[in-house]
DNA sequence: CATTTCACCTGGTGGC
DNA sequence: TGCCACCAGGTGAAAT
């Protein structure tokens, strides 16, 4: 489910039941299948070991719950002589974290219960393709700092700087979670397609002003998304299990032959870094190396049939 | 080195 | 109905 504003999501649906809050039971389902495959899958998930995990859990307050690109950092404090432990959760594609009523898997592929010293109120985590990862960690771990700047907090100077260095298509870079954290397959698409950008620009070649428009799509983009609650596109809810609502706004994800929205050219998809990637062809033009002389054209448009 | 491709999983969908 | 190919929000390791 996760990209920054599905995350950004969760996590403020996570905060009022969790800050303040001690957890008193961490309830690993190595049962969760009925198989011997169960615990193997338990251990995919779980990166700290099993024992530890439930030991350093189980006591400590939840002092805050943060979202770092598209990691979310839940902060306990046990006692002020000891050191701040954190517990990171990745949620990868299908991780779920949410509240139930019940101390009992409610779903399938349920790999852990947290109980708290609140009634009635359990937070449950599943994950059926299990990319998500759980984790302990101290204050601020290492995988953390490898991420680049968050695409609401970056300057546009920086933003153009870093963009400038790099060779590789635009596409590919705003997945790469070391040049900007938190953007995904959904809104990288999106923002460019606001942009006016093909995904296939490489991006030492964007002008300053298509790079001033990809900065501002960006931003739009992800605060348009966050306001609606994110984007539900096959199975994505928050912690409250309420849907978002941004994929009604989606102009070109996973809408291949589809009319575009602007100018009803049918949607096109081709493949980037592995990703199915969704844009309009006539509204986000490739950008030709400009042939001088040679046809004695004009260096700028002409018809251009696919 | 920077960049691209592939493997890791389950589940849903659409063609035959 | 079943079977199969393909697609899906993620990343890191391996290959180029």
């Amino acid at each position: 489910m996760p990209e920054l504003p599905e995350v950004e999501t969760v996590v403020r649906t996570l905060r009022p039941g969790l800050i303040g809050r001690r957890i008193t039971g961490v309830d690993l389902c190595s049962n969760g299948a009925t198989d011997g495959r169960a615990s193997r899958a338990l251990r995919q998930v779980l990166v700290t070991p099993v024992s530890e995990f439930r030991r350093s859990l189980r006591g400590p307050r939840v002092d805050n719950v943060q979202r770092y690109g598209k990691n979310i950092l839940i902060e306990l404090r046990a006692s002020e002589s000891t050191a701040t432990l954190s517990l990171l959760i990745h949620l990868g594609m299908t991780g779920r974290l949410l509240w139930e009523v019940s101390p009992a898997p409610q779903r399938p592929h349920t790999h852990c219960i947290f109980s708290l010293d609140a009634p009635g109120r359990w937070l449950h985590y599943s994950d059926p393709r299990r990319f998500g990862k759980m984790r302990t960690v101290r204050a601020r771990p290492a995988e953390l700092s490898e991420l680049g700047p968050d695409p609401l907090e970056i300057s546009l100077d920086e933003f153009c700087r870093r963009l400038r260095r790099r060779r590789a298509m635009v596409k590919s870079l705003l997945l790469d979670q070391r040049f900007l954290r938190g953007l995904g397959n959904i809104y990288a698409d999106e923002s460019l397609f606001r942009a006016e950008i093909h995904p296939a620009t490489l991006a030492s070649r964007l002008s300053r002003r298509r790079a001033m428009r990809l900065y501002d799509s960006i931003r739009e983009t992800l605060q348009a998304a966050i306001a609606l609650g994110g984007s539900s596109v096959s199975d994505y809810v928050n912690a409250d299990g309420n849907t978002g609502w941004f994929q009604q706004e989606h102009a070109v994800y996973l809408r291949t032959g589809q009319p575009c929205l602007r100018c009803e050219v049918p949607i096109r998809r081709m493949v980037i870094a592995g990703r199915g990637t969704h844009y309009c062809p006539r509204c986000q033009r490739a950008t030709r190396a400009k042939t001088h002389k040679g046809t004695g054209r004009p260096a700028g448009r002409k018809s251009e049939k696919r």
